[in-house]
DNA sequence: AATTAATGTGTCGTAAGTACATATTTATTA
DNA sequence: TAATAAATATGTACTTACGACACATTAATT
């Protein structure tokens, strides 16, 4: 290395740790659901930080100076998972000093739907898996509390709107859906109840077909009607809420 | 300026391009939200940019390096109001690329409750002033956008979590507390009906105190029970969330 | 003393939530 | 092929919450 050289990676290094010192980065940090097994999951990568060695974390990314906060958000899902046609909601930022061992950096959360039958990624390759939200005990950053953030959301979402749906094929039957939702909730639901509360929000449709694959009596199969596949959704937790009042 | 002068400053230009170019601000903007004379309202300031001239816009500023949000939140409410102990809740990240005409600005939108009468400032000396949520129809930025966030959120919130009572004085009546919610809700109640909601929901104390101020019969005063006067929240929504459930 | 205007309270009909049992259908096993 | 096992499918009675609605009471005003 000449001393020009030298002198120029200096330079660039002073500029470096002017930036670190000065300005915060940001971030988002995506939340993948997904759902197998009967359990709710999520996306993990192995942890690139020394400081972080053995734990994983979520996926995440600087945001660029060109791109917006859901742009972003749906880069990584893109990059990470192949699809780009997934249920996303932001959730919460997050920004105490301490969170990130390198620098300041706040990071916005988001969680996304996916139905995990349906990305072909060979997770195995890149040490990206997916674990059970039951299991996560610590992961790197405030990984954890973002994850458990995110559940929370989802929980109160689910109870309301259809986006669950996003997390299971195309075509499924009432007891898959039952299931689905005593993963998210982490409680046992009454099947005549559940059917009865499900059947009165008409969000289905008896497609006129049954399941084929179990070994037990098959149940029939529905999909979710045109009018709620709405699988982008941007600030809906607020301008869709439902309407209750505190009185009428 | 001598020649070695020129040169400094020159780089010091370039490097603060560099900065505006390649880096993203982050701010944080407050919906401080008041009650008075039956109508909700928001602190407002005349925008100081010429892009926005003549228009209002939140009052908001740049995170600083060793603050964190809350932190800086709670630094614009102070300075700007001179309260410190306010209800704030996060809501939502706006980050458009164009949302900031001067570079690429994220913001961290915070809602806050306080009671107007109870804070000091001058407002008319610093083009500060509080104005009716229903009458404001353009602000500066995308602030119209994270005013009627903030107000959705709040009308979530306060269906089911005592929150409300940062808006009034510590004594209040039933008639003021109904017709608090009716002017965040937008909508008429039942006296009757509102009365036995709250009732149930068991928040409040009779002082065994009247209103004296009235021009009419007066009303009972109440206060709110000791246990929910925690005015501070962090990702309070999320972590204290009534249960609810699809089934039982 | 009469009037006005707001406070304070209860009932009844409807809708939603919850607990709970039996008949039916299909796959499996003997 | 008949019996068994396991899951689907469905309905009722009870309780709780919601919503519409009316009248007696109290204090200030005239």
């Amino acid at each position: 290395m000449t001393e020009k050289e030298l002198r120029l990676k200096t330079a660039e290094i002073e500029k470096i740790s002017h930036l670190d010192y000065f300005n915060i980065a940001i971030s988002v940090d995506c939340v993948i659901f997904g759902y197998d097994e009967k359990e709710l999951k999520v996306l993990l990568i192995k942890s690139d930080l020394e400081e972080f060695a053995g734990l994983h974390s979520l996926l995440g990314d600087l945001i660029r100076p060109d791109e917006d906060l859901e742009t972003a958000s749906y880069r990584i899902l893109k990059d990470r998972t192949g699809l780009d046609d997934v249920y996303l909601e932001q959730v919460h930022a997050f920004g105490s000093i301490e969170r990130h061992p390198s620098g300041r950096v706040i990071t916005i959360a988001y969680y996304s739907l996916i139905d995990i039958k349906h990305h072909k990624l060979q997770l195995s390759h890149n040490e990206l898996n997916w674990y059970p939200v039951s299991e996560i005990k610590k992961l790197a950053f405030d990984h954890k509390l973002i994850v458990d953030t995110c559940l929370a959301r989802l929980q109160e979402k689910v109870l309301e709107h259809p986006v669950i749906f996003n997390l299971l094929p195309e075509k499924f039957s009432l007891r898959e859906l039952q299931e689905l939702y005593q993963a998210i909730l982490g409680v046992e639901l009454d099947r005549r109840n559940f059917r009865k509360k499900i059947s009165i929000k008409d969000w289905l449709v008896d497609i006129d077909e049954m399941e084929n694959d179990v070994p037990h009596r098959p149940g029939k199969l529905y999909k979710l009607k045109g009018q709620y596949k709405k699988r982008v959704h941007q600030l809906s937790n607020y301008m869709d809420a439902p309407s209750t009042s505190i009185d009428g």
